[in-house]
DNA sequence: ACATGTATAATTGTATACAATTCAGATATA
DNA sequence: TATATCTGAATTGTATACAATTATACATGT
């Protein structure tokens, strides 16, 4: 999955999300088109399409004539994107057990078999960069370009929580046996069974974050 | 609601969208930005502007170097975004439930009557208005601006289904009684009512829509 | 006729120029 | 002192200029 944008305004986009997502900037920090592009090196016009379309995604508010202001992202915004990803996910699920081709389906199965393969190997580097995959392997599977355009915006959204969930060893063995179950179900096209088991996968990431310490989460 | 906007790219923004959510331009159809600005009287910077935005909703699709061209949206796209908002609905009229204050209570109440009452003067022209106004409530109430925004978004993809099912009378009134429903079950806090209640308010909208005949809803 | 190469036009990408608006500080006035 | 108002700087909004890329048309050779 290339994240990559070739354009100016694509790569200020790219990095200005990034930037809020990780908290280097703060909410309600003010935003000023030529100090990020002095900063990117480039001129005000990439940047202003960039702040344009962080606006769309709720990540800063813009403010006519006056300019650009962080809109951040609390805890409590990611848990409601972790109650609303396990309803999506679920949905997701669902419908990749009635639609899913065999071509997917082996992505998937191969998907597991790596992340078991790397994580008896003790490397962990891998596992964002798998489990990215995983999803976005699901989400094509559904066969919806609605529902698969929803998940990877909101994918988008917790990677910071993931990033701390899957350098927890215990969490990835165990996110990866509800994986396996997953595409198990997927294979029997178990609809009901697949919803089902994505739905609980998302709601043990949370209850995983639970007993982290959300509070733990915006350092 | 207002929807309307100051600057010229928002103008442009709102205006695009709207002409390929109405079916103005066709799936696939190249937008020259030189065109579009000489038709609305701007130059190529917001209609630019405006174009960067439609790619993140979908709308359209950017090719580096080449241009934008309509994505557009299919009807089986548009039964995907009612089955999405179903399951989204009803998390949010279940959180709505618990967290309502007494004064969106009010406005909700008001709504359902405000629809009763031009109902029975055979005013259909403010349905569509009132309509949003019950829902854009709703989604207020859930108290989590990332549902909310989640679920605004969605809505604006189904307006043209909308305008086509409250301009029948039967389903105005049915609509409207499914509204009285919910809302009485948020004032009880009932959760698991609200959230029924919402999700099938959705689902009886999609049936409604099976009745009609999606095929006949791109003209 | 067909393919290939090349010049030219059209279009997009980015930077800059200019207009409109907002902000900050100084000055004036009660 | 407190408030109001003016003025210049800073910032955003839009248009335009220029560069880079892509599309089109025509010529050439096989």
């Amino acid at each position: 999955m290339s994240e990559e944008s070739y354009s100016l305004s694509g790569r200020v986009f790219h990095r200005l999300r990034e930037d809020i997502l990780s908290g280097r900037y703060h909410a309600n920090e003010e935003l000023r088109e030529k100090t990020i592009g002095d900063e990117l090196g480039v001129s005000r016009t990439p940047v202003r399409e960039a702040l344009r379309q962080l606006e769309l995604e709720g990540l800063v508010k813009i403010i006519p004539n006056k300019g650009a202001i962080v809109e951040g992202i609390s805890v409590a915004d990611i848990k409601d994107i972790y109650a609303i990803r396990a309803h999506l996910e679920g949905l997701c699920a669902g419908w990749a057990a009635t639609r899913i081709t065999e071509q997917q389906l082996a992505a998937l199965e191969e998907n597991v078999f790596l992340v078991e393969f790397h994580e008896a190997k003790g490397n962990y580097a891998q596992m964002l960069e798998l489990d990215n995959r995983f999803h976005d392997l699901l989400y094509e599977a559904s066969g919806s370009r609605m529902l698969s355009q929803e998940l990877v915006n909101l994918h988008h959204y917790v990677e910071r929580v993931r990033k701390i969930t899957l350098s927890m060893p215990e969490r990835v063995i165990k996110s990866n046996n509800e994986h396996r179950q997953i595409v198990e179900a997927l294979k029997q096209h178990d609809e009901d069974r697949a919803e089902k088991l994505a739905n609980r996968h998302i709601r043990n990431a949370m209850a995983n974050m639970d007993k982290y310490g959300w509070e733990n989460l915006l350092k």
